[in-house]
DNA sequence: CTGAAAGCGCTTACAG
DNA sequence: CTGAAAGCGCTTACAG
């Protein structure tokens, strides 16, 4: 690389600026200044007067339009990189009259949810040139919608994602059509447009619990569920039931208790069902809290996992490998989906919607540990 | 308050605009008008032409400036609240060369932490009219600074806050001071200007563990360290030895594990120490993660938490009550820390340096549960 | 392929 | 206490 030959010196082109001399203040010297002073920024001018072109051909660069000169763009590339130039994105929004900012609303997750959906979208947008604003709210507040509504028009949000259960809302996937703010939502049933979706496959992977289950060679299986209102509780039990029929088993009524996807709700629902003539030899909790409150039932009554019973969780949060025994449980790519949903998002917000993306879906599987085994006899 | 008499009914003011029928348009007619054309929001001419000002004077009162007519801003107020106008943020920031827009970089605390802050930090921000923009980075990366250098030019953001363990990294802070960025550090020990700190109070919290353990009995006490380079760990190991010592017991260097504030470490650390021809009665954990470590060594060896060993975390995380039995451990006031920090950025950012909260510190304390008990005699 | 003019919605000096 | 002009850093039509 050191000693490549001196090629096209004979090309006859000057690339010193004619300096326009004019507003060209203290830089005509020849050589490129970089150097500025502190705490000032270069704008597209000071870009467009080192390249000795206009500020319009600046901003074609910028924008990667096809109608710049091969030369003049390598050209202006380079200048920028070397000054370390990078466009102001409030001025760009300003003239765009597009904001380059995403929300992300979501209500109750549990925190590693909303942590990995958050880095797996923000990897993605920062490359598209996209930051992302994070909004927790409170989809039970009376000012719900209108605050999300402000939330849009306050910040001229180019699109959101929204993530369950507010991303079940019906009245809120309405409003963001109304208002015209394009969205993506996370969730577990296609209730929508499939490219308005990044779909979590609840009822497969709680079919995949119920093998798993069957399997081992349990009989007397229980489920706790989620809180009635959330499509994904609706989705799993489906799932689950299903697959069990599916393989000669049942899930009689006694063996369905409603939970809410809590510590609490797990717990008391075990309570329940461990209180029966029959108890079951296998719990399927509705998701990883729900089956830490079933552990904690369990110990409290002297009931050993898995000899005893056999728990199986949902979600692989940190929680299921810190519980002891570790717990068994379906590992769902959160990051990935959020990584997903922003380039849905974007695509929709940039005017192609890639019809490849338009069943968005993604592949969870299950992570067998220690509180799965077979039935005792 | 229904049925107030109707004063000042004859001011004698006329409420209706003059209008000065220059480029009012359509709307002229008496009524106010409210109604836009979808998506288009009203901007400060809007306004200006419905109050009969200029768009100077409606600035004035967006920023509550002190030199507008109390009748003209009361008036102003009003109409913007009625046709629900915002200024706008970018168009504000560009005039303003500010962004009213506040980084929050972090790298690698654990989940809830950094929900929590993040969401203390938000409350606050949003009544101050300013927006987050989360950074999580790897503080073990080549290009670190580099690429929180370029965040905070491209961004323009008005100011930082720093979570550990990257609060404490010297550089960070140098550079940050460098491009004139104001900043404030989440941190276990006054390493900076008390200005640009939210204290975490670690050493005082670990001498109440030291305190609760001397008062249930306990001498053969342990402690698993956090990471070498993280302060808190120093911090926690100091506040802790000091007050054993005080209270007439030793922490024997045999009975100091080096921990990293994760699960794993935690199991190693407790494989350990409960190998100790002695082994120690009580564990203090350095923090939640690796209490849940202890717990699993334990369950592995059988050994009974808390009848053969005590274990005490730190963190009031989630996962503290999910455990079984339950772990004591200190609770950190992590969302009001949040908000601390973010009211003292704000507050240097417009440049009011309140003394009063110079000395922002948090009071944890301790919630006991059920790990923790006498020692075995 | 390139540029001069006008404008996005707000603000800062500068006048009154 | 109030306003007309110019500008923040970028873009969109509109011309060449």
């Amino acid at each position: 690389m050191a000693n490549q030959p001196a090629r096209k010196k004979d090309t006859g082109k000057t690339p010193k600026h004619d300096a326009k001399s004019k507003e060209a203040g203290t830089k005509q010297s020849g050589a490129t200044v970089v150097a500025l002073p502190p705490g000032k920024k270069h704008t597209i001018n000071d870009i467009a007067r080192l390249a000795n072109v206009s500020k319009k051909t600046v901003s074609r660069v910028i924008n990667e339009s096809p109608f710049v000169h091969e030369e003049t763009r390598t050209r202006i590339n380079a200048i920028m990189k070397q000054v370390g130039y990078s466009p102001d994105p409030q001025a760009r929004g300003l003239a765009f009259r597009r904001s380059f900012l995403i929300g992300l609303i979501y209500d109750n997750p549990n925190a590693p949810y909303v942590i990995n959906i958050q880095e797996g979208a923000l990897g993605a947008l920062r490359r598209m040139g996209y930051e992302l604003v994070v909004h927790p709210c409170d989809r039970n507040s009376a000012d719900f919608l209108a605050d999300i509504r402000h939330l849009i028009s306050r910040q001229k949000l180019d699109g959101v994602v929204l993530l369950p259960p507010v991303s079940e809302n019906a009245e809120l996937a309405t409003l963001l059509r109304e208002v015209n703010c394009p969205y993506v939502r996370v969730i577990s049933a296609a209730l929508d447009d499939p490219q308005n979706l990044v779909l979590s496959q609840d009822r497969q992977s709680a079919a995949e619990v119920a093998d798993h289950l069957a399997k081992l060679g349990h009989t007397r299986i229980a489920m706790i569920l989620g809180p009635a209102n959330y499509r994904s509780s609706h989705e799993r039990l489906t799932g689950f039931s299903e697959a069990l029929q599916a393989r000669g088993l049942a899930l009689p009524p006694q063996y369905i208790a409603q939970g809410a996807y809590t510590f609490e709700s797990g717990a008391t629902c075990a309570e329940l069902l461990l209180s029966l003539a029959e108890p079951p030899t296998a719990i399927f909790a509705g998701n990883d809290e729900t089956a830490a409150g079933v552990y904690r039932t369990a110990y409290l009554r002297g009931r050993r996992i898995p000899d005893d019973l056999t728990v199986i969780g949902f979600d692989d949060s940190p929680l299921a490998s810190r519980l002891c025994p570790s717990l068994t449980t379906m590992r769902q790519p959160i990051r990935d989906m959020g990584r997903l949903a922003a380039e849905k998002l974007v695509a929709k917000v940039a005017g192609n919607i890639d019809p490849s993306a338009s069943q968005t879906a993604v592949i969870p599987h299950l992570i067998v540990r220690e509180s799965s085994g077979p039935p005792r006899r």
